[in-house]
DNA sequence: ACGGCTCACACT
DNA sequence: TAGTGTGAG
């Protein structure tokens, strides 16, 4: 039979505005490194502790009945057999983080450095297989696989049934599972689907022969439902979600699965519209929504609960900030108590630096100390990082500064927890010359967005800013398995709308970075009237919806949403498919 | 029974 | 800017 044949054209229109994002999970991370650095079977019950709690049970212990909010007490006596293995602490007279055998808190402080560098190793692995990741925490990466996904398609059509209907085997293998492979015929959507997850699977297979660490995916057309279904099989599972069986997995779900809707605000929206599921949300139609909820929110629930999510991956490797922290048990009740720890978290954060200089060549420009009086309210003040000549090889100008900050607080003692922080990493070549114009220049082109995936690109290319007098460092060669450790503590101590049921149009999402810095200033404003400012409307009705429409919750959702309040506080024009500000558009494409 | 330590993000 | 709050793992 002659199976009619797909021209490049009929691929890529097949393929418009279907995205393949895939989430990927490591199973008990930190539990898998001690495991692999101890040799211990994962059939061994094991947790990770800090102190007297837990945080990371394998999955034998789960078994058991370990949970993760347990105490070291409660886990032996539920598991007698259960390995209890501290993280690796340090302190002022021994900087090196270790393990030691039975760490107090009064003297030492955690260090998560092992995972860190674990970390490092999985993500380069990573960016072998992805051009471009987003790195969402310390063990998870969304990806976009729709180009690579596109491209093999291409190289290698597949035959179709009929002119909807898609003639393929599901890439599963024995690590992976498509719920309910064979409900209905198999779209092009499903066929692209599955062949991100043969990728997948391809990168699991890696992280597992190379590192020794076992993971889980969810390979679906959004980042919501990724996420939602890398964890439906853990662990060392990959789970494909097509689109048909969408809305049915949603049904049961609890809206406080859905990520930005585990805390106060799906607290909020749970008893404001008594629902717990998305099928529950499902019943309200969208007029219902809005006419109680902040308008965005209201919007982003009604495709939410559909299984509608445009949020872009967005590329991101890098680490923005650094926090050394320490909660004093009792309350520091001296400053001399304070500054001895804050040395100590000097220490460490300056050889991080150090340690991220070597890789990334870039410098933090801000430094925060925090603290916790017993009281409870956090304070913090802030001041300029020291310039890297300061800091050569020794922390003291670190503690200096740091220092300075702590004496701006009056009644700092009794403290209950101290933290220090940096953030404002720029490129040191651009630091003196390039950054500090356009920081003080046009405000519109603040962020240099992250290259794809710096020195873990598999090609990396020399960066070529205009002005960069200084040759530019070669990243570190990331071909190699090990990213080098620099003698830590050595020397211190969417676009897609699926295509079936997208009424309200959604609003394009405002957290993508563009691909390059607006050379020009923003595009007018649009033209449509603005909406009735959500928080007038919240003050009218009173009581807790207007905890969801405060200002602050405004900036939340406008990260999630899509859209953000100007300066008035009122909401900009309603975005359809229609209308839509350039700007908008830049950001989905 | 949500505690210790990190991170990201948004506005003013 | 500096500072605060929420949410995540």
């Amino acid at each position: 039979m002659d199976q009619p044949a797909l021209d490049r054209a009929a691929i890529l229109a097949n393929s418009r505005s279907l995205r393949c994002i895939v989430h990927i999970d490591l199973d008990c991370f930190y539990c898998q490194v001690e495991q692999k650095r101890l040799g211990v079977p994962t059939t061994v019950p094991l947790a990770v502790q800090q102190w007297q709690g837990l945080i990371a049970v394998n999955y034998a212990a789960r078994a058991a009945g370990i949970q993760r909010h347990m105490t070291v007490t409660d886990a032996r006596q539920k598991c007698p057999d259960i390995r209890l293995v501290h993280v690796a602490t340090y302190n002022d007279t021994h900087p090196e983080p270790t393990y030691h055998a039975n760490p107090t808190p009064k003297s030492h402080k955690v260090s998560l450095e092992p995972y860190r560098r674990a970390s490092t190793q999985i993500f380069q692995i990573i960016a072998r297989f992805a051009k471009s990741f987003e790195r969402a925490s310390i063990d998870e990466a969304y990806l976009d696989l729709t180009e690579d996904v596109v491209q093999r398609i291409v190289a290698d059509p597949p035959r179709m049934v009929d002119e909807t209907t898609v003639d393929f085997d599901w890439n599963v293998g024995e690590l992976g599972t498509v719920a309910e492979a064979d409900r209905e015929s198999k779209t092009w959507g499903d066929y692209m689907l599955s062949v991100a997850a043969g990728i997948t699977r391809d990168v699991r297979r890696a992280i597992w022969d190379e590192l020794g660490f076992t993971c889980s995916a969810g390979i679906a057309h959004n980042k919501t439902l990724a996420k939602l279904c890398s964890a439906l099989h853990k662990p060392n599972k990959q789970t494909i979600m097509r689109q048909i069986l969408v809305l049915d997995f949603l049904t049961d779900m609890p809206i406080a699965k859905i990520r930005s809707l585990g805390g106060k605000l799906g607290t909020q929206v749970e008893t404001q519209l008594n629902v717990r599921t998305c099928g529950e949300l499902r019943q309200f139609s969208l007029e219902d929504l809005q006419a109680q909820l902040d308008p965005a929110l209201a919007h982003w629930l009604y495709n939410i609960c559909r299984g509608i999510c445009e949020q872009p991956v967005v590329t991101r490797s890098k680490t923005k900030s650094m926090m050394a922290a320490k909660s004093l048990r009792p309350p520091a009740t001296s400053t001399q108590q304070l500054d001895q720890w804050l040395a100590i978290l000097c220490g460490e954060v300056f050889t991080r630096v150090r340690d991220d200089f070597d890789v990334y060549q870039r410098w933090p420009r801000q430094l925060v100390l925090n603290i916790r009086p017993t009281n409870g309210d956090d304070r913090s003040r802030s001041c300029a990082f020291p310039p890297r000549a300061h800091l050569l090889d020794s922390p003291d100008a670190l503690v200096a500064k740091a220092s300075a900050l702590l004496a701006q607080f009056t009644n700092a003692v009794p403290c209950a927890a101290i933290s220090l922080q940096c953030h404002g990493f720029e490129d040191a070549d651009t630091a003196d010359a390039l950054g500090k114009w356009m920081r003080q220049g046009n405000a519109s082109a603040a962020t240099v967005p992250d290259a794809p995936n710096a020195p873990f690109a598999a090609s990396a290319s020399a960066t070529s800013a205009p002005p960069a007098p200084v040759p530019v460092p070669v990243p570190v060669p990331v071909s190699a398995p090990v990213p080098a450790p620099t003698s830590f503590f050595a020397s211190h101590a969417a676009r897609i709308s699926t295509s079936p049921p997208p009424p309200p149009p959604t609003a394009p999402p405002l957290n993508s970075a563009p691909a390059v810095a607006p050379a020009r200033p923003p595009p007018p404003p649009p033209t449509h009237a603005p909406p009735p400012p959500p928080a007038a409307a919240a003050a009218a009705r009173g009581g807790a919806w207007a905890l969801l429409e405060k200002d602050r919750h405004s900036a939340r959702l406008a990260h999630h949403f899509g859209r953000k309040p100007n300066r008035s506080g009122r909401w900009r024009g309603r975005v359809d498919g229609r209308i839509r500000s350039a700007r908008a558009r830049a950001a989905e494409t």
